[in-house]
DNA sequence: CGAACCTTGACACGCCAGTGGTAAGGTTGG
DNA sequence: CCAACCTTACCACTGGCGTGTCAAGGTTCG
């Protein structure tokens, strides 16, 4: 067998076998398990933890982040919701009253919806052309 | 004026003063200041306070998390990263050997990519089609 | 069988987020 | 001028993250 045991691992890509399981619990990396319930880390898992290590040390991130980034992932309903609300962040041009800046928000949440794939072709088309 | 200060906006948005600077130092909120250095909220401040705190409350999030959002969106070399990391995650067909399964993530990855807007749109249709 | 692993669970500690105070000092408006 | 607001800068507390360590018990292998 070529998957390896959590010291093995964690050896390997320079974690502690504490943190692996604690990765694991934050839904992060889930090795498969023995009959007996040890933990295997495969060749693809060593990658990732490896990759992991480098996304976190080099943007200085917390494994926390990591997490949230996944979730957003997996729940379109909060990425919509984020998206939106993050829509109406750009400095306002100082001379647009706030009625017409409420609108031109609301046009341009639907242009940058439509450029992040959310289905709606028609809608980029006719904003962006 | 229709600019409140901020213990008015505290008021009608239900967060604390002490959460206004808060929101502002996490960079999510930042409203103009008068000329002695007053906070002043407008409507859209006011309405994106509101929305802040349906969004928190509702996903059970943190004022971090969304600032994070706010930088993923803004990095867009952190986002790549992430992304690119995330992409490993879903269930690894049994069958497939390690070369052939990363091979298969690099591309998975390049249409995710063209998906979500990042100007790819040749790598998109020879993918999609 | 016994040494050397593995498991989960718990205690601990420092650090940061989220929150409330309070103090020292400037601004505003009647 | 004075009360009532604002500012920044601290102190303090709770709670979660990142980590280590230890305990009690199962597994593996020579």
């Amino acid at each position: 067998m070529d998957a390896l045991t959590i010291h093995e691992a964690a050896e390997i890509t320079d974690w502690s076998p504490r943190m692996l399981r604690y990765i694991e619990r934050a839904g992060l990396i889930e090795p498969q398990r023995s009959d007996a319930g040890y933990r295997l880390y495969g060749p693809a898992e060593l990658q990732r933890l490896r990759t992991l290590r480098e996304l976190v040390t080099r943007f200085q991130i917390g494994l926390g982040d990591v997490g949230f980034a996944q979730r957003l992932r997996r729940d379109d309903e909060l990425a919509t919701a984020i998206d939106a609300w993050l829509q109406a962040q750009p400095q306002r041009p100082e001379h647009v009253p706030a009625a017409d800046w409420l609108r031109w928000e609301q046009d341009k949440h639907s242009r940058l919806l439509a450029l992040a794939g959310v289905r709606a072709e028609s809608a980029a088309a006719a904003n962006l052309a």
